[in-house]
DNA sequence: TGTACATCAGTGAACGCGCGTTCACTGATGTAC
DNA sequence: TGTACATCAGTGAACGCGCGTTCACTGATGTAC
C-alpha cells in the first residue's frame, strides 16, 4: 500500500472534520466535493475512495459536530466544580464567541432545523445524540429527581439553541446581545429557582 | 393587457405562498423554479415576470413566512381574553400539530439557521420582524416592567422555537412528545412565577 | 537480500444531469382613432 | 361602435454553468518469491 492504513483513516476525518465546520456556518448546501478536497489539500477525485457520495459525508460530518459538542461539554464539566458546571456550560454556550462562530461551536442551532428534515433513520442517529446532551444538563441540575430534571434540561437546551439561533439572526449588535443575555437569565434562574427552595441535598459533594 | 393588474400581483402573491410553504418543508435549497411554478400551475418560463432571480424569491418568501406568523398570533390573541392569551400561544405553538407541519408553521424554527446565513441587510428585515414577535409576547406578560417582560418574552420566544426544532429532530414519538410538554411547562412555569407574587394589576381588564 | 508484482490513496480529465436563466414567441385584452 | 395596434403575463425550447460522480492512470510502498 501506499499509504499506511492510520494514514487514509487520518486523512478520512480530515475531511469530516473540515465539513463539519463548513456544514455549520454554511448549512447543508454550503460547500461543494471540490472545494472541501481543495481545503484539506487533495483533489476531488480522491473523494470516492472515502465516501460512498456527498451525502454520506454530509451525515457523517453531522454526527461528528455533534459528537464533537458532547466532548466539549464532558471536558468543560469534569474540569469545573459540580456546583458551577451548569453556569459555566450556560455562559459558554450563550457567549458572542459561541454567537460568532458557528463553525466551531455546536450543530443544534447551524444544522438542528436541517438534521430535521432528513430520513427518519439518519434523525434517529441524532435524535440519539441530542438525548445525550439532554443528559449531560439533566446531570447537572441539582435537588429535583431524575424525571424533572431531564424536563428542566430539555427546556434548557432547548432555550440555549434557540438563543442562539435567535441572536445570530439578530446580528451581533445590541438587540442580539440582549437576546443572550435574555437566554442567560432564563436558563440560570430557572435552574436557581429549585435551590431557592432551600435544601441542600447529599450529593452536592 | 391581458391580465388586470390584480391578476398579477395575485399570480405574485400565490407564487410567494406556495414558495414559503416548500421553503419551511425543505429548507432554503428545499425547491426549484420549474417545480415551483408547477405547482403553482404556470411553467418556469414565466417566473422571471415576477422575480429577478431564485434568491430574490426565497428572501420575499423568508418574510412572507415571518409575516404570516406575526399575523397568525395576533389574530389568536385577539380573539382570547387577556389572561388564557400567553397560554395559548405556547399551547398552539409547542403543539404536535405545529410540529408536524412545519410547512404551515412559524419560519423561525425552520428558517432561522438559514436567515442567520444570509447578508446583514436581508438579515436585517428579519431581526425586525423577529423583534415583533418578541414584542407581541412581551405584551402577554404581565405584573413585570416592560424591559423585564421583554426579555422574558425573548427567552419564551427561543425556548418555543428551539423546542420546536428539538421535537423535529426527535421525530413524532415519545421522546419527541416529551420535549414539547418540557417546553410548555418551562414557558408557562416561568410566565406563572411572577404573578404567584400576587399582585393583580390594573391592566388585567 | 534483492527483484517482480500487487495494492490502492490520490490525480485530474471528462461526463452528464439538474437547474437557474434567457429569449423569441403567443394571444387575450386594453387603448387610440 | 368598430378596427388596428400596443402591451405584457405566460409559454416552452434552449443555453450554460456548477457540481456530483466516474474512470483510466500514477507511483510509492507492502508482499511474495
Amino acid at each position: 500500500m501506499r499509504y499506511s492504513k492510520e494514514h487514509k483513516t487520518e486523512t478520512h476525518e480530515r475531511i469530516v472534520k473540515q465539513a463539519s465546520v463548513r456544514l455549520r456556518e454554511r448549512g447543508a448546501h454550503g460547500i461543494g466535493v471540490a472545494d472541501l478536497m481543495k481545503e484539506v489539500g487533495l483533489t476531488h477525485g480522491g473523494f470516492y475512495a472515502h465516501f460512498d457520495s456527498r451525502e454520506a459525508l454530509v451525515i457523517e460530518a453531522f454526527g461528528y459536530a455533534m459528537d464533537r459538542g458532547n466532548e466539549r461539554w464532558r471536558k468543560l464539566v469534569e474540569e469545573t466544580p459540580p456546583e458551577k458546571r451548569l453556569a459555566t456550560i450556560v455562559e459558554a454556550y450563550l457567549s458572542t464567541t459561541h454567537r460568532d462562530d458557528p463553525g466551531r461551536g455546536c450543530a443544534v442551532p447551524s444544522l438542528g432545523a436541517e438534521i430535521a428534515r432528513e430520513s427518519p433513520k439518519t434523525r434517529k442517529a441524532f435524535a440519539a445524540r441530542l438525548e445525550r446532551m439532554i443528559d449531560m444538563i439533566a446531570d447537572q441540575i441539582p435537588d429535583v429527581p431524575p424525571k424533572t430534571a431531564r424536563k428542566q434540561a430539555m427546556a434548557a437546551l432547548a432555550t440555549m439553541m434557540g438563543t442562539v439561533v435567535m441572536a445570530r439572526v439578530a446580528g451581533n449588535g445590541e438587540f442580539s446581545d440582549d437576546i443572550l443575555a435574555a437566554g442567560r437569565e432564563a436558563v440560570l434562574s430557572r435552574a436557581a429557582a429549585k435551590p431557592a427552595a432551600k435544601k441542600p441535598r447529599a450529593k452536592a459533594h
